[in-house]
DNA sequence: GCAGAAATGTCATGTTGCTGAAAGAGTGAG
DNA sequence: CTCACTCTTTCAGCAACATGACATTTCTGC
């Protein structure tokens, strides 16, 4: 899961990152409005948090240009107390939920993961979603653990973000590239292997002591995760 | 599955009702906090939705008197934008999830669902709510005292706190910022170490003296309570 | 209020094991 | 057979964590 913080004090910023890269989500972290629609319109997030006071072009204009773009991400506004106005407070303006600055960090993790489960609307009636399971593999969102035929396969962090992208992503070929920008906080320009390391360090977790290989190369393009092998 | 809606503004409360009804609910609707209680006392309930405001009996009151009278029906608070307070969002108080007024119906539905499937089984094990017992290990809410092994462990104040926390939320991973935000009342300052050596000390009182470790560190993710571990 | 004690927070230092770079071996495609 | 791509192993650096000592705040009995 992957989200897109705009929040102008570094301070706070950094804070948001911090405790949301904890709770096992990817952040990119913008410092202004510009920059943080350059982001938003580049490439896609799950959801993007929002302030409202921000440099060179405030919440509203970037909200207003990404709807007018068609861009649905979810957008949770962070206002503080004497800036909220009618628009937030009826969330006519495109927002999906606001949050009125100083608040709780659970609150916002209960409000982000609020949005996410509201907007992807095969979750809703579906169980419970804070578990992936494929196949004889199950991960579980909320004890960060993996269990395969009943064992209980510890992960490190890189190794939890990268199955819980493939899990989410199941039967796509997920090219370098791609998973760069997801898990890792990199542009993949460089020429590093790390990608390929950790995925055969996963697989000595996850397949290696298994009959079927759910973790498949796919030549040329990148990786595809996958019960039945084609 | 019976639901009870203790709620004082009689429209909001008939729009309940009817909407519940609809979803296939059995809906009994109480006007004021001592109706309410008195219900929900003398019947069994699947879920209670409770709204903080009320005549006679406020809503905080309701809860804590049903959770002392050892009924652990799972709650939902009712809160309007400006009564959010830390109890709300920590969930502290014995309730299982808010929503803030005025709320979407299908939210409220699927805080609905989410209350009764994920409360259901852990319920029936937790029948005393006065009492948390995990392994070897019972923590006493009323006394404030913990208990390993027959041995009593005193606890401060801070290290109560925390362990009540890593009990409630045993199996799932806790992020530092969520720990802080939660046992603490910081919600920015983030170059501190309190949590770790908080964390320390309750090892100190709670592990270092016993075979099985129950706080375990989940390394760049923060702290899981767990029996049996991996 | 005051002194002493307990609890809590801060800092400096030691320790661990995750992570990514590099380099060589393996493997499939043409 | 050859080349490009992928896998595997090794290893050092470093971030994350643990810990002990010290400072500060809060509590408690007088």
């Amino acid at each position: 899961m992957k989200l897109l913080v705009i929040e102008d004090e570094v301070k706070a910023g950094q804070y948001l990152q911090k405790g949301l890269t904890e709770s096992g989500y990817t952040v990119d972290l913008c410092c202004d409005g510009v920059d943080g629609l350059y982001h938003a319109t580049s490439q896609p997030y799950d959801l993007i948090i929002l302030d409202i006071m921000l440099p060179k072009l405030n919440g509203w204009q970037v909200l207003q240009t990404l709807r007018s773009s068609e861009i649905t991400t979810p957008v949770i506004m962070l206002t503080a107390k004497d800036q909220i106005d009618d628009r937030v407070k009826g969330l006519e303006s495109g927002a999906n939920d606001y949050i009125v600055k100083p608040y709780a960090f659970v609150e916002l993790l209960a409000r982000i993961q609020n949005a996410l489960r509201t907007s992807s609307p095969a979750q809703s009636s579906a169980q419970n979603p804070s578990t992936i399971v494929i196949a004889d593999l199950e991960l579980d969102l909320l004890k960060r653990t993996a269990t395969r035929q009943g064992n209980s396969i510890p992960l490190t962090a890189k190794e939890f973000l990268l199955l819980e992208l493939f899990m989410r992503k199941a039967g796509q070929v997920l090219s370098r590239t791609s998973i760069a920008s997801l898990v890792w906080d990199m542009n993949f320009d460089s020429d590093t292997n790390v990608i390929d390391v950790a995925v055969k360090r996963l697989r000595q977790k996850v397949d290696k002591p298994y009959e079927q290989p759910l973790i498949h190369t796919i030549r040329g393009m990148g990786y595809k995760f996958e019960a039945a092998s084609s």
